[in-house]
DNA sequence: ACGAAATATGTTAGTCACTTACACTTGTGG
DNA sequence: CCACAAGTGTAAGTGACTAACATATTTCGT
């Protein structure tokens, strides 16, 4: 399945160097304090190559919370296609902790960073707004309907709306607050019109 | 109340020529083949001056969105403050056509080169996200919480999400559809808690 | 009207994200 | 072990955006 050549070894150890030593320059410094070049400089790699494996500087600290989000989706999309949308967003939400989805203590301290960096705002919002596409597809299917379909796609874009905002919330709060059941509270009221 | 003087009426023109500038080399052009050099070569000012007036590049493509949003957002806000969330955006939606909310068919050219481009669409996100802001103000009086509030955020970001939906919904249909049945439908689904 | 203070503009020169072209090296597969 | 594919570095460039500072223009009190 996975070609392990020697080849893509490295090119992998490439992608990490790349991502870790952003991160670690964006946790220390700031965003904006960091340059690619200081980035390349810790992966000991060129400029271009960077580009190779990151389209955009953004898009390599985003990438430890853009993998969350691809697992949290991948997750939803393995369940079976007769719970419809909600059902399903609150069941994926409700078997989080066990799926190992939720952030680490550790990644805290990065996770605040990011919702405080002004200048990754849209980036972050393009995440989510990737995830909206992807999350049409699989809503699609639970009401089978065709992806474009007006309703499906509101119905995904109010699902990562509402994710964003708990997301917001939860890296905002002092006290940590319990993510799952605060997204379960946001799902349920989605369900029942939103007051 | 409008401070008329002749330094404020220059400001003014220099503004607009900037922003007419932009919008006929993005329309005639394309975003990205359309640089700033050239924007303030057609309304004859510096390149300096094009950043005193606006932020980025993308700012003074999506002026004109910003305008409408904020137009419509204004609208919502005069509504009194014992309805509803829901309610106000129903009932701002209603009467969209005689407060002159609706896009022009002048601009559908516009807003249909917006939506299809993509190098512009964090830009646009942005701007959504900051109606998102601006709409939880007028929700927490609504609700009588504060703005900082999980359902107030929650219900003000699911609002934004559909309205960008219907919007895009609306600027890549070839046969034009009526974007105002369309927003009502879209809210009465909220409503309805999503199927 | 007049002159000083406030404010707007242009010039120059810079930083930094991101790209292209091309020569060079390093895995891969026969 | 060799021919080819694929990855990387160097060099140079584009374009968005900013800082510094000198110059012009509007405002406003007198």
């Amino acid at each position: 399945m996975a070609a392990t050549g020697l080849r893509e070894t490295k090119k992998e150890h490439t992608r990490l160097a790349l991502r870790d030593a952003a991160v670690e320059l964006f946790v220390a410094n700031g965003y904006d304090a960091t340059t690619v070049s200081e980035i390349v400089e810790v992966a000991r790699v060129s400029e271009p190559t960077f580009y190779r494996y990151y389209p955009t500087k953004a898009a390599v600290v985003l990438a430890p919370l853009d993998h969350r989000i691809d697992r949290t989706l991948s997750a939803l999309e393995r369940l079976p296609s007769d719970l419809a949308p909600l059902e399903a967003c609150l069941s994926t939400a409700h078997s989080a902790e066990a799926a190992d989805l939720l952030p680490a203590p550790t990644e805290a301290p990065y996770l605040r960073e990011l919702r405080e960096t002004q200048s990754l705002r849209s980036a972050m919002l393009d995440l989510f707004d990737a995830a909206t596409d992807r999350l049409s597809l699989d809503f699609a299917r639970r009401l089978r309907r065709g992806p474009d379909d007006p309703e499906v796609r509101q119905t995904a874009a109010v699902v990562i709306a509402t994710l964003h905002e708990v997301f917001l919330q939860w890296a905002t709060s002092t006290d940590d607050l319990d993510i799952v059941s605060e997204a379960v509270a946001a799902f349920e009221r989605l369900r029942a019109g939103l007051s």
